[in-house]
DNA sequence: ACTCAGGATGAGACTGATTATCATTCTTGA
DNA sequence: TCAAGAATGATAATCAGTCTCATCCTGAGT
């Protein structure tokens, strides 16, 4: 059951992260975790609403700040009005978004690591020649999905 | 005067576009796209307002609206709450962003062609893979700006 | 120049996502 | 068992952004 040894130990760490910041790991936060750890792409309030019909709007949000500021949650905007909230990549691993412009809808990808590192030359280059520190970047591809195509 | 005759080559490219989608390119238009040029970067509401203080609110939306159908501005999303303006890709050239998680700032940056190549071509198998039809891509370099360092 | 049809503008009301407040209910450590 | 403090839910408040509507202006035709 590595699956399962790998979610526990996931979970352990986000617990000792909000411990950091004296916070507990109750049962709505974790279901809110458990429910973006399964998504496996960045969801919005709409969508976390109607997964977990019993989490109040105003608890639902109060926890996604939380657990952003506990370093578990990290908070995207997409081309339409409502964000989406996604793990943190230091819980799941570094990756870039498809961002539907049809429906709003966020995917997943992950590029190679040589690609990675290109971009991130480049990148830290131009930055750098602007005395700009970077820290992290973000790679959007606009289209249309699947579904809306 | 080459760099003068740019610039009327370019408000003649606005009007004609916002004549294509039946609108006029008027003074309070003209104001906003003036300043959203030697800006070279791009603005919120605040900073409009800041620089146009003879503008109401409600007129600088409906501009950077009408502006956006005419596909002469394009609205961007930073990590703060406000979003930000600039001029279309197609009136300046493609370019990309450095956002300043301190103060909100946001700079552009123009990577090489050939570092264009390389993301569209990865970017695009990696869409492709997901039945996903990329239009364009956006790249984002989070840092620290050298005012806030 | 005169007129009118339709776009442009400003002021203010309105909407809806997100935040703050506060009273109440758990948890945890002593 | 008992605070002390964190978590929760209901509700009010905030605020960027949008809509409405009455008025103003512009351009084409005469």
């Amino acid at each position: 059951m590595v699956a399962i040894d790998r979610t526990e130990e996931l979970h352990a760490t986000i617990e000792a992260r909000l411990r950091r910041v004296e916070q507990r790991y109750t049962g709505g936060r974790r279901a809110l975790v458990d429910l973006l750890l399964d998504a496996g792409r960045p969801l919005s309030i709409g969508e976390i609403a109607e997964a977990l019909p019993s989490l109040p709007r105003s608890s639902a949000y109060r926890h996604l700040v939380d657990l952003q500021t506990a370093g578990v949650v990290r908070r995207i905007s997409a081309t339409d009005e409502f964000a989406r909230f996604e793990l943190d990549e230091h819980l799941t691993e570094h990756h870039h978004h498809l961002i539907c412009t049809s429906c709003g809808r966020v995917l997943d990808i992950t590029p190679s690591a040589g690609f990675e590192r290109t971009v991130s030359r480049q990148l830290g280059e131009l930055a750098a020649a602007q005395g700009f520190t970077p820290t992290s970047h973000v790679v959007d591809v606009l289209g249309t999905c699947a579904d809306c195509a």
